[in-house]
DNA sequence: CTCCTATGTTGACAGAAGAAACATTACCGC
DNA sequence: GCGGTAATGTTTCTTCTGTCAACATAGGAG
């Protein structure tokens, strides 16, 4: 009934996240169908369910990878320079930076999630921890991710289209316009 | 055949979206099916499509009737209060929060929508704007919004979850860890 | 009163998620 | 090698959704 040599595709799992990632980017998440993954792998429409609980856990799994190649990203940059990576990667992958922080998954539904959503707060941490002139070097880093958050989805929403027609010089120019808090005295 | 006096519901718009508001907030965006809608308005399944040409367009509605209350509320503040203002608007509404800054609508499609969200940033604009000693409003404006906004997003995700067990308290703390680069001498 | 247009209704279709029961393969102790 | 067991895929079925097309009703303009 089966050709022998293809019942078992053997890599599904990689395979699987693969053309997730692929889809994601190119169609959005709507376009991300677990049946469409299972064609794209020559699989039948159920054979995911044998490495994802569902949809939700195959969109956590991809997210959680987004956290860790964002974690990556963040510690090859010098410090000052973090804020434009963090942009940078998400004009590069918009679509998986808002699933990571779309809301849609909850964090506290995934540990794997969870624990790799940790990763870029501690990478800006240890940055402003090495400041001792901050006031709260805590407060300090939240601003900073706070900032480069909201700046990397306002222009992947079109928010700043009209002030930005270069989004990594605009990136830049408004993060110069900040000043963290210094400890008096 | 039906009932005369109910054949026609008479306020079937607005009912839409009032229902659809709730079940935003409560079930999330997945939850809110126009099907579901209908049937809440007790209504055949397909009436929705007399008022909205689809699922998409009643969202982009609900996110304009949302950009249209942040606005307001960023209006009813005084300058200083406005970014808490912001934050907790966000925290008050989250699914809505999320539907109009979630990337899922396209500005570009929806002509009101993309309307609706020009307040915020021109709410914020005429405020820094007033304060000439910064040395660029339009940027100060721009890190002040990405700020406010990352820091909702952030907070709505639970990436704070440990440092802010009041949020709208570390949201101000956070808030006035920041200062904006002012005009040279 | 008649006709037109707004608004709702019915019925049908394709595509999706997911559960259950079944098939095939791979691997491990012997 | 060999047989049993767990892992991996398949089929089938149910339920839900968005959307289209054809039809029904209500209420106002003439």
């Amino acid at each position: 009934m089966y050709t022998v040599s293809t019942y078992h595709h053997g890599e599904l799992r990689p395979a699987l996240l693969r053309s997730a990632a692929q889809l994601l980017e190119k169609r959005g998440p709507q376009a991300l169908s677990l049946r469409e993954l299972a064609r794209r792998a020559g699989v039948s429409h159920n054979a995911p369910y044998r490495h994802f609980a569902g949809r939700e856990a195959l969109l956590a799994a991809l997210a959680a990878e987004g956290f860790h190649r964002l974690g990556e990203a963040l510690a090859r940059t010098a410090g000052r320079d973090m804020g434009e990576a963090y942009v940078r990667f998400a004009l590069e992958h918009p679509q998986l930076f808002r699933l990571m922080f779309g809301g849609q998954l909850r964090l506290a539904r995934h540990r794997e999630l969870a624990q790799a959503a940790l990763q870029p707060y501690e990478a800006l941490l240890t940055v402003f921890r090495a400041q001792p002139s901050l006031a709260d070097a805590e407060k300090a880093a939240a601003a900073a991710w706070a900032l480069v958050h909201g700046l990397a989805h306002l222009l992947l929403d079109g928010h700043f289209a009209r002030q930005a027609t270069d989004p990594a010089a605009f990136a830049r120019a408004v993060i110069g316009a900040v000043r963290f808090a210094s400890r008096p005295g």
